[in-house]
DNA sequence: CGTATTAGCTAATACGCATTAACAACCCAC
DNA sequence: GTGGGTTGTTAATGCGTATTAGCTAATACG
């Protein structure tokens, strides 16, 4: 039986036992290859501290090198699968590298009331997704490494989807099934991920010449509920769009929901693009087409950013190149009903 | 500006600015109320440490008192959003009491290194979730204040839904709107939670006087992918069921996008009933009757039950009364379809 | 006035580990 | 053999906090 004293079992325990100082045992469990340390002792030190079953107490050892390897991550929503898997992927690199992760949601909080907790605890970084990273106050992230994730900044290094691309795509593909009546639902946000999916929409809109008239964009939370209202008030408007682009999956599913529970055809009356191509979104009947995001690579390499500078090496704040999106067609998304031809009306565009 | 300086304000800094010691400080700040300071003295520690912008470093408060002020919680998938319920329960009551909480699944993983990654952490207390902890090694939670969920023990405090009702409930709606073809989809586990609600639907199906030939006891993975393959299977067989009970809400989702998929009426020709209420049960179309858990509560109560732990108290490892669940009506059930009658087949039932 | 008693504070220590300066032992060469 | 190097080990210290024993000054008491 390894150890079945109530105490857990130190760098002492294990010098004494191994008859040397807790300092070369330290030396030879704290990593350190380099240390000069005697093959034979070294093989004693490791021997006895197996048996004695010792794990190095991690706050000590934080304590004494001023880092707790713990990071921390913020996102809005962690209901909402997309920023789950943000936050599975960093939770992966984070952990081959020993460090334990504190994921967290505004949903019923702030950010600033977030990173205090959070620096309380004296995590080494924070990883920030779709908060508004750069309207925080300065000092709420003084002292602390910081990677933010779909929102170039002067201040932290990022990393970023092709949001702007995502839209564009998103316009193109309706563009292209001949779609002139369509209409947007979004949050009204000053997250930048949100923004620029929305910008790019309008712009390849404008391009193709197709405007939108200011009651086909639609203010919602991103949420199923959020999706599901705006859709509805869409739907009892006297003129109808025949696609509607969702600023992510979440709003689509409940857009699909509301325009199911109307009896419209989808999608053969009404097509709907989502985005984030979140798991639930194949799942939904007919599956949504929409524009498949990255969300665990983003985590990923935010964490791997982030390692960097826990490392202390120098990071560029620079914006890297976008991580490439792509469209997955799928259900709800078909060609444009042969209507009463395109009317013209103001074309309010956006921008 | 209230902290410029790169290293972090201690309680010797406030000491000193304060002109008292640092065992001062502690002791006014440190929660011990009942500890003998002069009024002044504690008013102008107080306001030097808010005006140093003074935070305690958790780490080596923890070193002293031997602790780490967090916990870990254990699921077997976090992806699933009724556990993600379960661990928001938890972090909820854990954010108020100060604990930090880690959340780990066990989806490329095994529930012992997560325990080892989350004893390594010095965390103070685990709750399990899920994943079988009767089968746990007894040294893998040793050291450990240990809550279990949905799995009645002898060795550890716990809470559980009434999950036996759950699997009657669904029994008996089936039974009620005159099924008598109904076949079970749920996973091959020893987790005691889909144990019982299983062992609840062939108790009451017994009761009812249905049996369940065993090609309608389909065994799948708990997720969509999985009751979408049992699903459509088990539409492939001769004889097809005329309701099905899935031991999950992501099974129920998976069967009925099979079923729609393969062209059947959902209700009309095949009643579905999950069981879990997760939030996108409301959302797929036609929307899913499910048996509504209460996962939130149970993670709520299984934090408040750890902190009584935590404080050193004494919990007691008899199993409280469950928590009561009930039944969900929504559009995925309804009257079994006028058919050929029930044949009479061998009744294999289950126990 | 001398002695208990108390309030208010501080010095000292410990928590478990990492780190470093210093030391001991050994080897080589001259 | 003595000086200089190399190698292996240790004593000592510090990280930021909590806690305790103990000190001082003030007050109470006979």
């Amino acid at each position: 039986m390894p150890n079945s004293s109530p105490r857990p079992v130190t760098t002492h325990d294990v010098a004494r036992r191994a008859g040397v100082s807790q300092a070369t045992v330290s030396l030879v469990l704290s990593g350190n290859p380099r240390a000069r340390v005697a093959r034979a002792t070294r093989e004693r030190v490791l021997e006895v501290a197996e048996e004695l079953g010792y794990r190095p107490n991690i706050l000590a050892r934080g304590l004494v090198r001023g880092k707790s390897y713990a990071i921390g991550v913020v996102v809005p929503d962690l209901t909402n699968p997309f920023y789950l898997d943000v936050v599975t992927g960093v939770q992966r690199v984070m952990a081959e590298a020993g460090y334990a992760v504190l994921p967290g949601d505004t949903r019923e909080s702030t950010p600033i009331r977030h990173l205090e907790a959070l620096r309380a605890r004296q995590v080494d970084g924070v990883i920030i997704d779709g908060v508004g990273a750069a309207a925080l106050p300065h000092d709420a992230l003084s002292e602390l490494k910081v990677v933010v994730v779909d929102e170039p900044s002067e201040r932290w290094p990022g990393v970023a989807s092709d949001a702007l691309a995502a839209g564009r795509m998103a316009a193109e593909h309706l563009a292209g099934l001949g779609h002139r009546r369509v209409a947007f639902i979004g949050p009204a946000t000053d997250v930048h991920g949100f923004r620029m999916r929305e910008r790019g929409f309008f712009q390849a809109l404008r391009e193709g010449g197709i405007g939108l008239p200011h009651e086909w964009l639609r203010r919602a939370p991103p949420t199923v509920s959020g999706g599901l209202a705006a859709m509805k008030a869409l739907l009892s408007s006297p003129r109808r769009p025949t696609a509607v682009f969702c600023a992510n999956d979440l709003i689509a599913m409940g857009a699909l929901k509301a325009a199911l529970k109307a009896g419209v055809d989808v999608p053969r009356e009404l097509s709907i693009v989502g985005c984030d191509d979140v798991e639930m979104a194949s799942v939904v009947t007919p599956e949504l087409t929409t524009i498949a995001i990255p969300a665990r690579e983003l985590g990923a390499r935010a964490a791997r950013l982030l390692l960097r500078q826990l490392d202390g090496q120098e990071v560029s704040v620079k914006p890297g190149k976008p991580l490439p999106v792509r469209l997955v067609r799928r259900a709800t998304t078909a060609a444009a009903p042969e209507g009463p031809g395109d009317t013209e009306h103001g074309t309010a565009g956006n921008g």
